[in-house]
DNA sequence: ATGGTTGGACCCCAA
């Protein structure tokens, strides 16, 4: 089974890249975040022309937004909520739990008293911490992946001396995104085949002449899976070349392949 | 230190 991630910023500014990277990476389960739709808006003629007969969409107007496109068919799992803002979608395939989410960017002063949506940001990173400690146990078959909005490695960041007081690179985001890893033991897939010595991104800002020279970027982007899903685990990557795709999001897929028990 | 760009709604906000 191939699960993709990935932050379209807006579905409907985002078809030709979004037909490109199903042709090229053929998803069995598509997970989209900040698809900036409401659902009777949202694009379910396309997806189903691709073969994904199965859908859940939470959507949002202008903001946000998460959806799950599908080609097997699923059970829809219980959302998180979170100031009415459309930000997590969870479903499950046979018994591997799938949890779509967009974690708030948080804005950009790094200080929870200053800035209230990088206060938000903390709170909600701590309240699906919370929320998987009491609902889920250790030993379930779960994947969690989305824009998590935090690069918690060094070498997620260009520059990790530069961006430490710069909003997704923060210690304290970092502090609070290690222990939603922790809460269930998850690991982390990419790292899992590269290692942490290795710059690894998965997001480039719009703000640059040249995304590929600047090389500026961030890996904002994850997919973390509790230990009972390691040894189905067989690959990992980040699709770097769809950052130049026409009109690109300027986050690109992240993809793993498990192999089913 | 600042500004750079994109998307979606509305005459600016969020990323």
């Amino acid at each position: 089974m191939k699960i993709v991630t990935w932050n379209v910023n807006s579905i409907r500014s985002r078809f030709e890249s979004a037909k490109k990277v199903i042709e090229s990476l053929k998803p069995d389960v598509l997970c989209l975040q900040e698809i900036k739709v409401i659902d009777d808006l949202f694009p379910y003629d396309f997806f189903k022309s691709h073969g994904y007969n199965y859908n859940a969409v939470r959507g949002q107007t202008s903001y946000n937004g998460v959806a799950i496109l599908s080609k097997i068919p699923f059970l829809l799992q219980e959302n998180i909520s979170f100031k009415k803002e459309a930000r997590h979608l969870s479903i499950k395939i046979k018994d591997v739990e799938i949890h779509n989410l967009y974690v708030p960017a948080g804005g950009d002063i790094p200080d929870p008293e200053l800035n209230p949506k990088f206060a938000d940001k903390l709170e909600f990173i701590d309240s699906v911490k919370k929320w998987f400690k009491y609902n889920k146990k250790a030993t379930d078959k779960i994947v969690v992946l989305g824009d998590l909005n935090v690069a918690p490695l060094e070498n997620d960041v260009w520059s990790h001396k530069q961006l430490l007081k710069v909003v997704s690179h923060t210690p304290i985001e970092v502090e609070k995104y290690n222990n939603l890893q922790n809460s269930l033991g998850f690991f982390d897939a990419n790292r899992h085949f590269i290692s942490k010595e290795e710059k690894l991104y998965s997001w480039w800002s719009y703000r640059n002449r040249d995304w590929r020279k600047s090389n500026r970027g961030r890996r904002l982007d994850h997919i973390l899976l509790t230990e009972s899903l390691k040894k189905h685990l067989k690959f990992a990557n980040i699709y770097k070349d769809v950052r130049d795709y026409e009109r690109p999001s300027d986050h690109v897929p992240v993809l793993i392949k498990l192999e089913c028990a």
